[in-house]
DNA sequence: GTAGGGTTAG
């Protein structure tokens, strides 16, 4: 576009036309000058503050005049066209003042200067070598032009800078903070243009464009031009590329560049080396990244704090905390002092092994070496007492950071709300996050995907939605964490088929290569049933080229182990191996399940006895598995007794281990025992859930006092304590076993008050049994409430009635079950 | 230009 520029075809906007006409220093050729002499309203009034600005400040001095009266009357009324004329006049006549005016209306007067004034004092800053307030003026213009700005840019820069000194001072300076602000594609456009007028532009340009580039291949466009121009490589150059080969995971392509780079004289840098340091300990190789420490040392370089603090990263993810620690001196006596970031690294470190002694040493000796908490370390203190479940003091350090000045970030917001969700305070998470943007903290994709997993595990699939919406309005693409939390909700909720639909969509859009997002469809298949299904989706992400990983084999194998098909199930525990991934805790305990169900507790003890082997610790999981195994066998006190275990071994019984063990004891008529198996549960902090009393209730029905169940129940129903639907339909069901209809009445009435739905199949389960007792008016008056609320008898309820009629000898009601069943339109069978 | 901190599935 600019190739095709037609001289002074800009003076044909007003704008420019009538600047021109001020610009009495101003040479322009001959045929622009004749342009200028024909336009009418070229000559001033008198009265133009333009002439009087200029005028009173020859007369009466710069500072003066700017302090005076007419000036600040008049400042306020002035627009960028008149402005413009100013310091243009000013720039020729004495340069620095037309910076001071510049900056004056900016900063005193919050003028928003005109592009053309931009230029002009860029130029002059130029010439006088001031490169930070060069920097500066092109910042502000550049925050202010935002992205796609460049053409427009450019050609003013051509048409009315074209012959100006220093102009390459400033498009260079355009093109690297147009790179610095990451506006690549505008970096490039100025470069080009650069290029076509033959204009240099600086090693720093080039690698801040580099550094932008260095993930993708392109970076070794950037690389050859940087050659091909001349420019002269800078060490920052090489670890540049270095990074950029990291980055692309091409370590060994780093390594061999760092090689010839040597080999070039340009010795390989300190920062070079530390990047690929920090590579190999990112992967897990401590020991070749130690070997590029030795190297270091050996080419006479001197370690650094970065170089230091990589490797001691490096050892503490490893688990070596002691090596970390030696380094840490280590890095002392070479009079490398450990810094903040020293600090917070060995404090996650001794974190992640749940080592918190360790981890409060770390910050004692920061504290003594005088250094005082950053950002990094709040917010790890704030994940320590979110981890344990404490929100409150998390919040409260929050609140600390603040009002020692700290900006608060995305990633300290990210904890709080991750924790608030989990304890499913959902609704006080969506407070946080609109408290958050009130404080100016930007949600990213991971807040997202938080809020998105919260409202989804409370199933509340809309609110997620239309967070979901919101994401992608912000231009935040979502990631497999927060579409895995929609397609995980989907699943949870039975809508299998539409969850199917959501994955096709995202692999339509070329959204679904993280394998956790099959690993959801998988088991969202194989949990509905569906297991058919699911193997078909694991072929087809085999045939993609997508690695499975034990969690999918995991979900299969439960499938396969529900349809008791234990030869499959083994063979899948094989196939993890020989893909050589290893099976997990869940692999083991799923399939330990299935055996325990079947009632084969030799091979699921031989399944344990294997975990032990491979040092695969069982978590409470398969503890339970193995009491719910040992209570089959009616070995009760064994079972106690792994209860004991478990708690020594650091595990922590849940609610479905206590079920468990109660339902095994109500079964063996021990309710003594089970009752104060609940009072544990109080003791160890543990909620008892529906089905825990459920347990109970049916355990006092069928095992014991049918009195007591109906005290306990309606103390639950004071408590305002619910049961599960089998809590009830138990209940009810003993009552009308023993004939206490009024009873079952009551509780019937409170299970449809507490907002269960009611079926046919719990009408039919209680009109059968007083049938059986010929309790025929209380039968009747239960088909009544059916029918008031809704539901249409079916064939078999209608038999049942009528076989009772007969049977207890009521034939006139009889002939009217008979007329109602055939206004049903259900003909009796004989 | 290089170091430390946050989210998911069984």
């Amino acid at each position: 576009m600019l190739n095709k520029w037609k001289p002074f075809s800009f003076l044909a906007k007003p704008h420019v036309c009538s600047l021109l006409s001020s610009l009495t220093f101003f040479k322009p050729s001959v045929s622009v000058a004749r342009l200028v002499e024909e336009e009418p309203f070229l000559s001033h009034s008198p009265k133009d503050p333009v002439s009087e600005i200029l005028s009173g400040l020859k007369k009466m001095g710069f500072r003066r005049f700017l302090a005076g009266d007419y000036f600040r009357n008049v400042v306020l009324s002035l627009d960028q066209l008149q402005v413009d004329k100013i310091i243009n006049s000013l720039r020729v006549e004495s340069p620095d003042f037309a910076v001071v005016f510049f900056d004056l209306m900016r900063n005193e007067y919050r003028f928003r200067h005109s592009r053309f004034s931009r230029f002009i004092v860029a130029h002059v800053l130029a010439g006088q070598r001031r490169h930070e307030e060069l920097r500066f003026v092109v910042e502000q213009m550049l925050k202010e032009e935002g992205s796609g700005s460049a053409p427009s840019l450019c050609e003013l820069l051509l048409n009315g800078f074209r012959d100006w000194d220093q102009k390459s001072l400033v498009w260079d300076m355009l093109a690297f903070v147009y790179s610095r602000f990451e506006m690549v594609h505008d970096a490039l456009y100025v470069l080009a243009k650069m290029k076509d007028l033959k204009l240099r532009a600086s090693i720093l340009t080039y690698n801040s464009l580099l550094y932008n580039l260095r993930h993708a291949y392109i970076m070794w466009d950037v690389y050859n031009e940087i050659k091909v121009a001349g420019a002269t490589q800078s060490k920052q150059t090489n670890s540049i590329v270095i990074d950029g080969l990291c980055s692309q995971s091409k370590l060994q392509d780093a390594v061999s560049f760092l090689r010839e780079t040597e080999a070039k004289g340009l010795g390989p840098s300190v920062v070079s080396l530390n990047t690929i340091m920090s590579r190999y300990c990112k992967l897990g190789f401590t020991d070749v990244a130690k070997s590029f420490f030795c190297m270091m040392l050996k080419y006479g370089l001197l370690p650094d704090a970065y170089s230091y603090n990589i490797l001691i990263h490096g050892l503490c993810i490893a688990g070596s905390m002691e090596e970390a620690l030696e380094f840490t001196s280590d890095m002392e006596k070479h009079g490398v002092e450990p810094d903040i970031v020293t600090y917070n690294i060995l404090m996650k470190g001794f974190d992640l092994l749940g080592q918190m002694g360790g981890a409060w040493m770390v910050i004692q000796r920061m504290l003594d070496k005088g250094l005082n908490p950053d950002v990094v370390t709040y917010l790890m203190l704030i994940c320590g007492h979110c981890q344990n479940g404490n929100v409150k003091e998390g919040l409260k350090l929050q609140e600390e950071m603040l009002s020692r000045g700290f900006q608060l970030s995305t990633l300290s917001y990210s904890v709080l709300l991750s924790s608030l969700c989990k304890i499913g305070q959902v609704h006080e998470a969506l407070v946080l996050f609109y408290e958050m943007e009130n404080h100016g903290v930007e949600p990213d994709h991971i807040t997202y995907s938080i809020l998105i997993h919260g409202l989804c595990k409370q199933g509340e699939v809309q609110s997620a939605l239309l967070l979901y919406k919101e994401m992608w309005s912000k231009s935040i693409p979502p990631n497999s964490y927060s579409s895995g939390a929609i397609l995980l909700s989907l699943c949870k909720n039975g809508m299998v088929s539409e969850a199917r639909m959501y994955l096709d969509s995202l692999v339509m859009n070329d959204c679904a290569h993280d394998i956790v997002l099959y690993n959801i469809m998988i088991d969202g298949y194989v949990k509905h049933g569906n297991l058919e299904e699911a193997v078909v989706l694991y072929r087809l992400i085999t045939e993609k080229g997508i690695t499975p990983t034990t969690v999918t084999f995991n979900s299969l194998i439960y499938g396969f182990c529900k349809r008791r098909n234990f030869t499959e199930a083994r063979r899948l525990m094989e196939t993890i191996r020989l893909l050589g991934l290893e099976p997990t805790a869940v692999t083991y305990t799923t399939l330990m399940n299935a055996y325990c169900k079947d009632g084969n507790l030799r091979c699921m003890l031989e399944l344990l006895q294997e975990m032990h082997a491979n040092g695969i610790r069982p978590t409470h999981v398969t503890y339970t598995v193995i009491i719910k195994g040992l209570c089959k066998q009616r070995k009760l006190q064994e079972a106690v007794q792994l209860l004991e275990d478990m708690r020594i071994k650091g595990l922590n019984p849940d609610q479905v281990t206590y079920n468990t063990i109660i339902q095994c004891f109500c079964k063996a008529r021990n309710i003594k025992t089970a009752f104060k198996l609940l009072n544990e549960m109080w003791l160890n902090n543990l909620k008892p859930t529906p089905v825990t009393y459920s347990i109970l209730i049916n355990g006092l029905c069928v095992y014991g006092n049918l009195k007591d169940a109906n005290k306990l129940l309606i103390y639950l129903h004071e408590q305002n304590i619910k049961l599960t639907r089998v809590g009830y339909t138990q209940i009810i069901k003993a009552h009308c076993v023993k004939g206490d209809v009024h009873c079952a009445f009551m509780f019937f009435h409170l299970m449809m008050e507490m907002g269960f739905e009611i079926s046919i199949k719990d009408y039919t389960a209680v009109i059968n049994r007083l049938c059986k007792r010929c309790l025929m008016t209380e039968a009747q008056q239960f088909f009544s409430i059916m029918l008031f609320h809704g539901i249409s008898p079916d064939q078999e309820i209608c038999e049942a009635l009528l076989d009772a009629y007969q049977q207890c000898g009521d034939i006139i009601s009889g002939y009217q079950m008979l007329a109602l069943t055939v206004k049903a339109g259900l003909l009796p069978r004989r």
